[in-house]
DNA sequence: TTGTATGCGTTATCAC
DNA sequence: GTGATAACGCATACAA
């Protein structure tokens, strides 16, 4: 039976409120009472009760991260780093696995959820704009969106510029002289946001450089997992005319495409250059190592973070959308070279910037 | 201002005990009552406060998973599977990284922590055997260990048997006809269980098929990460005699491996074969792909949840040990073949059994 | 500066 | 089957 405050108060011989308020680190209390009320508390191994301290503050001091699948790399070191960035500031992060289950999503939102124990939510959505707006603002929890765009400004969220980071992804390709591009991506069927905008980026990159877009290129892909990239590919180096390039909507995508190439006994870049989204680790190790559009997953983090606070602490305030910065990072999947160890690409961790 | 049971009571003129009854799907409740209540609830988006629960029943309904990195992709694999055993049973899931923090571990061990908000906790440890005996395991909260072994039968624990995993992989590179095997990722300054058994495994591998063990063959790394695996093979390369195969104590360290070894201008498998452990996805695609000793990650992770739930139940049981499977699984870093296009080892995720 | 008393929203123990 | 009421452990308004 662990031990209350009420318990240090008799051992004490003080009271409760003076325990109370040792305990919370309160100013106005006499040096002879804190020693007396310490010696007690450590006597009896007192230690607060987090549960019925939040009951009577309304705050749990815990962050909840909302993520379809933290197996997933991206997802993974996003919440490396938002696990750290919370912890500066007090909080604890409590990840949830939404499985791509858009109930699952909503009920979080909603707060339908009965176990819910969270001052706030970070959530990476799969869930459509449309859903998300339709939700009464004013009834659910803190929220700060992460990685999306274009909302109508009634939430915050930490975005990327989907639409550019995908041109600048597109444009690094056609720079190389490659004309028959790719994607792999697309959801045609849903309407979620971040394929559509990096569609549009793809596409509009092609547009600029005088490319047509062909509707044979722009292939689905049910999640962006290794296994799709992978079956996307076989299906583009079926067609008549194969693609000479190929832009992945992220990372895992570009790690099952380029097994796959290779697979085809084809050649990356030789015969088919890729690129990737996500700057995820494994990208730096893989062979050929991949070119990626890097996310500054630390800046996100930070902000996410530090945005989730503020509305906390302020539920009225205006929404604030912040833009995180990308970069392209051109390695051996685009480049080529180190046929045989130049230890290309294996450089640690930069800052990307905005810049290509 | 959320609605509370005293409200759902007043509007649907009945006492709280009742809407309690109803809520929490109580048996003996008359039909109608039922109905009414549930009207009343209905109008005003009654949701149960978990806190207010938590304090009265003292069951928070979250277990912890403590792992020392969420980035590393067995643990990413690792608590994906957690969390989908734990939601079955009923259980949130918080996953708490320690960052190899001995401190932090123990913190959360000895429930120092503040925010102790869990009913029992799944710990992925790096803390000693030592020090876990050290703790008085009568105050501490209900743990199960995981992936340790050779306890005092103190904690439960779902474990893999180290020892014989190695021993296996060790095995598997000795029937290749390889004689100059290195191993990756002992810690000799430490007293971690994990890299003592498997080294210990790789060692009477060795012994058993009349082979020496070579001290300089056996190499060092901080972590289990790519970087690690890489700088090890860079200092085993410049060994007056090089390995001629390498068994890496985890699958990422092999990644590491892999890539330091080709930037060197060699060759995996003819130069040097590579074996892991873990069995992470990111092998599967990789080039070569990655032969590893494969863990039965659901089955831990079901093992575990369940035997905390027990443990929750009971906290006076007997401390259980559950043995999890393992199984050698050969791709192209031993083996090789699929120069160009096998689809070599991309098979889907088979259960492991403990046969090599 | 410290003590007393009330309430946070539930569940559970009694009665009826 | 249902109603009143006492905890759960803490923080704080109000008193002293």
């Amino acid at each position: 039976m662990p031990a209350t405050l009420r318990d240090v108060a008799e051992r004490a011989q003080v009271s409760v409120r003076t325990v109370s308020n040792v305990v919370s680190g309160y100013q106005h209390v006499s040096e002879r009472m804190r020693r007396r009320v310490q010696a007690a508390i450590e006597e009896l191994d007192y230690r607060p009760n987090p549960i019925a301290r939040t009951l009577r503050t309304g705050r749990t001091g815990v962050l909840a991260l909302v993520v379809p699948e933290i197996d997933v790399p991206y997802f993974a070191e996003l919440a490396r780093e938002v696990i750290n960035a919370a912890a500066v500031v007090g909080y604890r992060v409590m990840i949830d696995q939404t499985g791509h289950d858009r109930d699952h999503e909503r009920e979080l939102l909603t707060g339908t959820d009965r176990t819910m124990l969270f001052d706030g939510v970070l959530f990476s959505p799969l869930v459509t704009t449309a859903e998300l707006l339709e939700m009464d603002a004013r009834t659910s929890m803190p929220i700060v969106l992460l990685g999306e765009h274009d909302f109508d400004g009634r939430y915050d969220h930490v975005a990327i510029d989907n639409v550019r980071a995908a041109r600048d992804a597109t444009a690094h390709l056609i720079g190389l002289g490659r004309h028959r591009i790719a994607a792999i991506g697309a959801q045609p069927l849903e309407d979620y946001a971040t394929p559509q905008q990096r569609t549009a980026g793809y596409e509009s990159a092609l547009t600029e450089a005088g490319l047509t877009v062909r509707p044979e290129y722009l292939q689905p892909a049910a999640h962006y997992r290794r296994a799709d990239g992978y079956d996307a590919v076989a299906t583009l180096l079926a067609l008549p005319e194969p693609p000479d390039a190929i832009f992945c909507y992220s990372d895992l995508l570009a790690m099952g495409a380029l097994r796959a190439v290779f697979d085809a006994g084809l050649r990356v870049p030789e015969d088919i250059a890729i690129i990737g989204v996500d700057d995820i680790e494994e990208g730096r190790y893989s062979r050929p190592s991949l070119s990626t559009v890097s996310l500054d997953t630390p800046f996100i983090a930070q902000h996410a973070v530090a945005r989730i606070a503020a509305r906390i602490a302020d539920p009225d305030a205006g929404a604030v959308e912040v833009v995180a910065p990308h970069a392209v990072i051109p390695r051996e999947s685009t480049l080529g070279g180190s046929e045989h160890g130049a230890r290309a690409g294996r450089s640690s961790r930069r800052r990307p910037s905005s810049e290509i």
